[in-house]
DNA sequence: TTGCGTGCAAAGGTTTTGCATGGCA
DNA sequence: TGCCATGCAAAACCTTTGCACGCAA
């Protein structure tokens, strides 16, 4: 038997309340707080450890708040992250998917010229959303 | 009198270290290890303090590396920032950065055709290196 | 029975904060 | 003199690790 072979009461926990989700983000802390309100006692360190195997294994992405704020995952879905990059506003905290062919001359410029394959699935380009933008623009004035 | 107003040593010194990156990017580690071997002894603290003031000010930016390892700092330059990208080895954790023209093309398409104003100065691309690329098609072999 | 998984607590590292003292203006 | 800036240490924060016990197979 090799490592993650057991099937154990709190992995299914762990990954119900990930699933909960909906396939939106979330943190360790997010995790931690749906597991105590179902009123399952399971170790922030148990947490951990799931997230980093569902992090090896490919099931969850994980990407950067930015700061030394917390990290940030999120379910990977068949169909999502293989293809198209994400934005993130810094703002608003809106992900928006982004589907462009110019993506994909993108990484090919990256690996002919820079010789590295980038994983656009591990991927956020952060900055902001029009919305914001617009917004920040009216209080200026 | 405001705050930011009085020129005291330690700021010349935290300025000097700085400096002497020449335009690279930095630590608060790093620029302790830069004051400690000038035989200045100056508190941790004081160059967080006096960071946060010099990235209100605009006189620096903080980037984001990744994981929960240390901000990273860079002086800004006029030129520097808008083309400067980083990437990160997802194997081996190496950050390297990259100036590269074609990704000014890439924010001014994505302001373009998707509305979204990147910060390149936040973002990060993730993915394999070169090296660790080879590495691996080696090892499966 | 085997050895992976878990819980608990402590450790680790970076960043922040409180408070008394020091020093610029 | 008035206050901001500094130093020191403790706290805060997220994450990792060590160790003994529990539990799946």
């Amino acid at each position: 038997m090799k490592r993650n072979s057991y099937k154990t009461k709190q992995r299914e926990l762990i990954l119900d309340a990930i699933r909960s989700f909906d396939g939106g983000h979330f943190t360790v802390s997010e995790v931690m707080l749906r597991l105590s309100s179902s009123g399952a006692g399971i170790a922030q360190s148990t947490v951990y450890r799931e997230l980093d195997r569902l992090l090896g294994s490919g099931e969850i992405n994980r990407f950067e708040t930015g700061g030394q704020g917390k990290a940030c995952y999120q379910l990977s879905s068949a169909d999502d992250c293989r293809s198209h990059f994400h934005l993130r506003c810094t703002e608003c905290g809106e992900l928006i998917h982004m589907d462009c062919d110019f993506m994909t001359s993108l990484a090919q410029h990256v690996k002919e010229s820079h010789g590295f394959e980038i994983d656009p699935s591990r991927t956020v380009f952060y900055g902001l959303c029009s919305k914001c933008e617009r917004r920040r623009l009216n209080e200026e004035n």
